[in-house]
RNA sequence: GGAGUGGUAGCUCAACUGGUUAGAGCAUCUCACUGUCACUGAGAAGGUUGCGGGUUCGAGUCCCGUCCAUUCCGCCA
């Protein structure tokens, strides 16, 4: 027999009365005895399948299917009144591509069940993890955040770069980096494009945005951070202002909210019970001194003028909803001393720097500054902290030597802003196989470990 | 790096001041059931209480060591 086109188990409405093939996974079975009701899903929904003990063929095979088996039924889609959805699927031929062993490793999230299998032993099952509704949804709503903002960039006049994320020299402060081994040489894991960036600006490139891992050897037990986390940087030339760099990624933050809302908002309400806001208007600035202000006003114990606990961070979070509505803060007038050495400082006061901490919902998802681009002012910035200029400096200077357009940007932490529209307690639920200081490729070595058996 | 909490069945958790054979729910397996839909009913199986040592007549429980997990802090996105 002819095989048919595998039809989709969301548009079977459209189908009712004609003969289709599914293919996916066995969620339930109910085995009433001499008729067998088997729930089949697949990525676009779920359906009720009916196996008759008449058809003694299909019956006998359905008789030995497991949850979570592969299958692959063709059947025809009949009315049917008992049904929540009205229709239901009467099996012609079924067939198991791939028969799931029994009980699972973990419980897969579901509604009705209590039981949800601890984060640690889910991140070792993640493959049976992420079949969940729950993640499925996530994995949607991630791939549409990564879209838009890549779609706003180049609306917006971005070139995508890729920089690289292997590198000679470490990219930031030199404490943080993890070095691997290059031929005979060191060479160390980019903790972020920021440098290459700025090349793309020195480049004529006039706006570029770069997504992708950054990696970061702090052993930072927290539900926020990881190792390896990706990074939506963005670099802007021909600003005024660090303003210019809050509002473009103000707007890009919205369009992707608006674009996440529109495909998913519904279910992100059924299933996390979460109402996205795009916000409307702009978002509120707000500097650390003022911040200060208001905290001790509320009563939140400061320990650093420069700089916030994650106490103050919530506490500043709902303090600021509460006063403008907004779930978003810029925070701004950072000393200098605090930020990057590649910040400019205000001339007004060049205590303090041009850039500015982006918040949602208490939790910090971005950094982003005007950038010196004035070379004996980047070197004095760098010297003031102690740095070599003719170390490992010495690359990136250059790139302010032949002409530097003034230009300023920001990086995102992706799984933050993931975690953050869905409200999930730990970043390493919204990460697809997240690497910590405790996890490295934990699912790879339990694979191969399993091979030698 | 610092501080806290925890580790008991495939999963989630019980087990009083140390005391008989370590229990329950879910999952699994077997049987029954022709309309279920969180199917139902009957039954079964499932445990080196993370690991090592100690105290005790007796340790899941107390002590020491160790490993693992997790939360908070520090650092950051």
């Amino acid at each position: 027999m002819e095989l048919l086109e595998r039809t989709h188990i969301g548009e079977l409405a459209q189908h009712i009365g004609q003969v289709i093939r599914i293919r996916g996974r066995v969620d339930t079975i109910r085995d009433q005895g001499k008729i067998i009701f088997i729930m089949v899903r697949d990525r676009s929904g779920i359906v009720q399948t009916v196996a008759w003990f008449g058809d003694e063929e299909i019956f006998k095979t359905a008789k030995t299917l497991t949850s979570e088996s592969v299958i692959d039924i063709t059947g025809e889609v009949k009315e049917a009144k008992q049904v929540a959805c009205g229709y239901e699927i009467g099996i012609k031929t079924l067939n198991i591509d791939s028969l799931a062993q029994t009980p699972l490793p973990i419980a897969i999230e579901a509604e009705h069940t209590d039981n949800v299998t601890a984060l640690d032993k889910r991140l070792d099952y993640r493959w049976v993890d992420l079949r969940s509704r729950r993640n499925q949804l996530m994995m949607d709503v991630a791939t549409t955040m990564g879209a838009s903002f890549r779609q706003y960039c180049v609306d917006n006049g971005c070139v995508e770069i890729n920089a690289p994320r292997v590198i000679s020299a470490a990219s930031e402060s030199g404490a943080n980096v993890f070095e691997v081994k290059y031929f005979d040489r060191k060479a160390y894991l980019a903790q972020s494009p920021q440098f290459h960036k700025q090349m793309g600006i020195a480049s004529d490139l006039e706006r570029v945005f770069n997504m992708g891992p950054v990696f970061r050897a702090e052993k930072s037990f927290t539900t926020r951070h990881l190792t390896e986390y990706t990074s939506f940087d963005v670099e802007l030339g021909y600003i005024d202002s660090y303003k210019d760099v809050c509002k473009y990624e103000q707007e890009m933050i919205k369009t992707m909210l608006t674009n996440v809302k529109a495909k998913y908002g519904d279910k992100v309400k059924e299933v996390f019970g979460i109402d996205i806001k795009v916000p409307e208007g702009d978002f509120p600035y707000l500097s650390v001194a003022e911040a200060k202000e208001k905290l001790a006003k509320a009563g939140v114990e400061s320990k650093d003028t420069g700089d916030f606990s994650p106490e103050e961070e919530r506490a500043m979070g709902e303090i600021m909803e509460k006063e403008t509505g907004c779930e978003f803060v810029f925070v701004i007038d950072y000393p200098h001393a605090r930020r990057a050495f590649y910040h400019m400082k205000n001339e007004e006061n060049p205590k303090l720097a041009l850039g500015y901490d982006l918040f949602w919902k208490g939790l910090e998802i971005t950094t982003g500054a005007q950038r010196e681009h004035r070379l004996e002012e980047l070197k004095a910035n760098a010297t003031e902290r102690g740095m070599e200029l003719d170390g490992q400096l010495k690359d990136y200077l250059e790139y302010f030597e032949y002409g530097c357009p003034p230009h300023g940007g920001f990086a995102i932490g992706t799984e933050r802003v993931l975690m953050k529209m869905l409200g999930f307690g730990s970043i390493l639920e919204t990460t697809y196989l997240p690497n910590t200081p405790n996890r490295l490729g934990k699912l790879l070595s339990k694979i191969a470990v399993e091979k030698k058996k």
